[in-house]
DNA sequence: AGGAACTTGGACAGCGCTATCCTAGCGACC
DNA sequence: GGTCGCTAGGATAGCGCTGTCCAAGTTCCT
């Protein structure tokens, strides 16, 4: 029987708590506290008696403990549609990595771009009182938006902006991304093509912005042909682009330029032509979106629209760690831009 | 003011607490506790009834208590080396699916390659006192292995198995590297390639094990030439692949056969070779290594092998959670092997 | 000079759970 | 029949923080 053994009930873990700081400084645990989060008014000398202090025992506060008592922890929720996508990946590393710096640790939810599970995981993770949340684009069920609203959490939305129908109150980062579809088209109208169709899987509410782009620019310029969309509502692959490539110039030999929803299908695209001694642009003129890594590789290189990706989820990052500390950000919609990139293919 | 005020110092959420449950079940809260933790002998009736009150009053415990009180919190750490690379990306994706669906978060934290920041990394997320952590690979600090193991939270290493020198007691899924390797080169040798050269960026602990493998297998056939190990510190790409193509085959033209240590690496040469107008593989063939998506796409199909990332990713999840709940797997090393896929360009 | 209004530190009660201790009840065993 | 040993339920003290209340000290008016 050991003679040292702690009175009865104790269960103390070893680690270093507040209260050991807070005596180390000669304060209360109150003062203790305040002085190292910066809340309310501390005189100077105690803030530097208690930092002191905290930083001689190597004391680090215990997040479960602070949630506990604050209702809030330092988890920010990022819901993504899918991982199998750079695009997304990039938004989650430029936010966890911005949103670590502040302390805060990412808690990622995939919604497969399924309504239902991204309620679900919503549940799951605003049980941990996460401190705010990012979610990607601005279709969500309503149930989805009561959850985060009645959770009280802010919320920065990704990669799409508000569309101007209705008073959309909430925060986003992102671009526009039917004008950036308009301007694509735009340069191929330029460039001479004139048959120009759009080639479209994973048809997210992205995807469907820049075809209203696309659509918009053909019909300015009267040569909007709708029988000229080819929408699969399949995943994204280099395949499927393969597949959709072939399938339009057979059954639309007149196609003189196609436009890709995004670079996945627009490099399947091209290695199909290669494959089928098709020569781009020459025959057929292709684009893409988004800019992925590889597209100034592929043969001919790639030309598309290069999106800030990392910059968005970086801005939504900081953008939302304001919102946190109930600041108001300057403009609710931040509009990052796009870059048109010309290269070979079209 | 407000007649109906709270007594002072009331501070309550609203939230369903287990003392509800236990009060509509008519039971102690640690009879409730109990019964719904499945921990310790209870009445099969109680467990019933407080199973049909938590039920209906829809509770959900709350992490952060729970976390607070059992020094526990239901949060897996899984660090990876980087997100811009597919490989970790689908690990995290498999390991997340089969953790969350036994109700445990993902914190994910990304190295970088980075000992010092790994380092880092596990203190932060160890603070979140997680009930298991997933670490890619096997070369960590000594440091950071004292922090897991200081922390007594099982781990499960990603990827690697340990090598056979000397006593490594801890758990891993993966497969053998260096014997894929070996087989990639020994298929290399039965086509009929006499001077095989590898060629390798990234350099990590698994990418040095596949070389061994390629030396090992040239070193049998009585082929190896050391001038021929062509390695990049830079972090793979497709460029990089291009790049690092050109140069073999401008400086040592007598390579008949180019081992890249990775998929992307190859896809860059194979594009490269295209628009070199280099014939692959009569003239230089070409694998790589994991079968990523599109390597069936490229001109040539690649041929590679093809690694269990997922199937790695949701067993090393399994396995944690098995000794998160005390079960000692069959084995503590899992081998999932790997498969040679042989496609057109080598 | 006498308050009113503001500052600043401390006491202390929780946040919602779990772990520990305790006790009543019951069958077993000599 | 009495004691031992075990089982299963309850009481209760925390886990390590923060928010609220309170009191003492200051400043600034009129």
């Amino acid at each position: 029987m050991p003679l040292d053994r702690s009175p009865p009930g104790r269960r103390t873990t070893g680690r270093i708590t507040l209260s050991d700081v807070a005596r180390a400084a000669g304060v209360s645990t109150s003062t203790a506290s305040r002085a190292l989060r910066g809340e309310r008014a501390v005189a100077p000398d105690l803030i530097a008696q208690v930092q002191a202090a905290a930083q001689r025992l190597a004391y680090v506060p215990d997040p479960a403990a602070r949630a506990l008592a604050s209702r809030r922890s330092d988890h920010v929720a990022v819901l993504l549609p899918l991982l199998s996508n750079t695009l997304f990946v990039d938004l989650l590393e430029a936010a966890q990595k911005a949103l670590r710096s502040q302390g805060y640790q990412t808690l990622m939810g995939v919604t497969h771009y399924d309504r239902q599970e991204e309620e679900q995981l919503l549940r799951e993770l605003l049980l941990h009182r996460p401190a705010g949340v990012l979610i990607t684009g601005r279709d969500h069920s309503p149930a989805s938006l009561e959850l985060i609203a009645g959770s009280g959490v802010p919320c920065v939305h990704l990669m799409d902006l508000a569309d101007a129908s209705g008073p959309q109150l909430s925060y986003s980062v992102g671009f526009d991304q039917a004008q950036a579809g308009a301007e694509l088209t735009g340069h191929l109208l330029r460039k001479g093509y004139r048959r120009v169709a759009f080639a479209a899987a994973q048809l997210d509410a992205r995807v469907m912005q820049r075809m209203s782009g696309w659509r918009r620019a053909l019909q300015a310029a009267g040569l909007y042909d709708p029988t000229l969309e080819w929408l699969n509502p399949a995943a994204s692959s280099l395949a499927l682009g393969g597949q959709m490539f072939e399938q339009i110039v057979q059954q639309r030999p007149a196609v003189d330029a196609i436009f890709f929803c995004n670079d996945d299908l627009a490099h399947g695209a091209l290695l199909c032509a290669l494959r089928r001694g098709i020569r781009v642009p020459e025959q057929v003129a292709i684009v893409g979106f988004n800019d992925l890594t590889g597209s100034d590789q592929t043969l001919p290189p790639l030309t598309t629209v290069r999106t800030p990706r990392a910059r968005i989820g970086e801005a939504a990052a900081q953008m939302l760690l304001g919102l946190i500390k109930g600041q108001a950000p300057e403009q609710p919609q931040l509009d990052l831009g796009f870059e048109l990139i010309e290269r070979g293919s079209a």
